[in-house]
DNA sequence: GAGGCTTTCAAGCGATCAATTGAACGAGCA
DNA sequence: TGCTCGTTCAATTGATCGCTTGAAAGCCTC
């Protein structure tokens, strides 16, 4: 009876050892975009295969992953979207309470972006009015998975060659994948070379979606 | 530049280690009541003194607590209040995705209290139509540094000598440190022994608290 | 200042963790 | 029935964790 006590707090704590590891945090966030078989996280993630295995089968037992057979592959998915609010709130307390984190954070923001990120609710006035370009940074596969209504999709590689499908004269709001994901850093500068007014999003797409904002599947246009 | 994702991962792992193990986490839940010296942390938990000032200096490392000198003693307490919201998802996402969450608190629940817990809102409306009494099961400590507006503070072991505190003919409500924590269990099994109707609140004090609900501080009388 | 608290440090123990390597499993397909 | 290929297991290495023990460090009070 009185080990009730040293018992939940043991199960609580096994969802923290899941958290405990950056490699892993990484792996949720691609989870988080879609869900991906155990190569395909290898291949992103830069682990090897057998890692990425032992890493997924550890968040499973913790309960922030789910697995299912598809053919001869195996795809692995968040258990919920309760784990995306979960990663949120670590990342917020984190930024809060690390000075490290906010350190990290103003170095890459005051190198590439020194204007304040876009808020959901203003993208979506803006967008509604026609104001701006939405532009998701993502892969295509994750992109397909599921992006925001009307999102052009370029990656990085891809962005310089196609400048010509952004109106020239409109902002263009970039995101990708989180709120720390520097892809859409990235974007923005490179589309401010090139003469475009630019933000970044301050949310990414699993934020966007916990929020019940509108999203959008299915590929795009590619060549 | 591409070691900033690693590099972030590995800062909001510092918090998931933090919390990766259950006895930190028990200090969390006190520190979540009131700020308490490195001893009194040690006696309540049952840790040794050393053990204990171990974990408060790695969970200070990682942010989630802060400390200052008052006397001899050192008193820590949480860093903030989304320190409390961060473990309450934590356990609000444990709660839904380990079944050995489920089973353990489903056991607590049958064996001992069979209703429904009582939600703030609910315990707010009704108490302020004068329809219940608010019991307060937490150490006398605790309650002085912030309680439910209108508590009476009895610990189990004074419980049964002053039940004629509590007017026979009211509902008793009864809470204590979190949604876990088996103090107010108690406390409704015995007062139904006696003939009271009671149940718990669902969440504790600092729930409550981060809620931006109404509390008192200061003591209470006492014998 | 000296003594007496509380707290922290430092060393050491067994246990667990992250990652590598190579082998084994197992579902799909010829 | 075999073969293939994605995934997992098993064994190993070095590093870290949790806790104990005993000593050191701060700081208050006298």
């Amino acid at each position: 009876m009185s080990g009730f006590k040293q018992d939940i707090n043991d199960q609580f704590a096994r969802l923290g050892k899941a958290l405990s590891n950056g490699r892993r945090l990484e792996l949720l966030e691609y989870l988080a975009q879609s869900e991906r078989s155990v190569e395909q996280l290898a291949r992103v993630s830069g682990l090897s295969v057998a890692n990425t295995s032992q890493h997924l089968q550890q968040m499973r037992q913790a309960g922030l992953v789910s697995a299912r057979r598809e053919g001869k592959h195996i795809l692995y998915s968040l258990a919920g979207e309760d784990v995306v609010q979960l990663l949120g709130v670590l990342r917020t307390v984190a930024e809060r309470r690390l000075a490290e984190v906010r350190e990290m954070v103003a170095k890459v923001l005051t190198a590439r972006d020194s204007l304040e990120p876009v808020q959901a609710a203003e993208l979506l006035e803006r967008s509604r009015l026609g104001l701006v370009s939405v532009l998701d940074v993502r892969p295509p596969e994750e992109f397909e998975a599921g992006h925001l209504p009307g999102a052009l999709n370029l990656t990085l590689a891809e962005l310089e060659r196609h400048l010509d499908r952004l109106p020239p004269d409109r902002e263009v709001i970039a995101y990708c994948r989180g709120p720390y994901c520097v892809l859409s850093f990235e974007a923005v500068a490179r589309l401010r070379a090139h003469g475009f007014q630019a933000r970044r999003l301050e949310q990414g797409y699993p934020e966007w979606k916990l929020a019940g904002l509108p999203t959008q599947t299915g590929d795009a246009p590619r060549d």
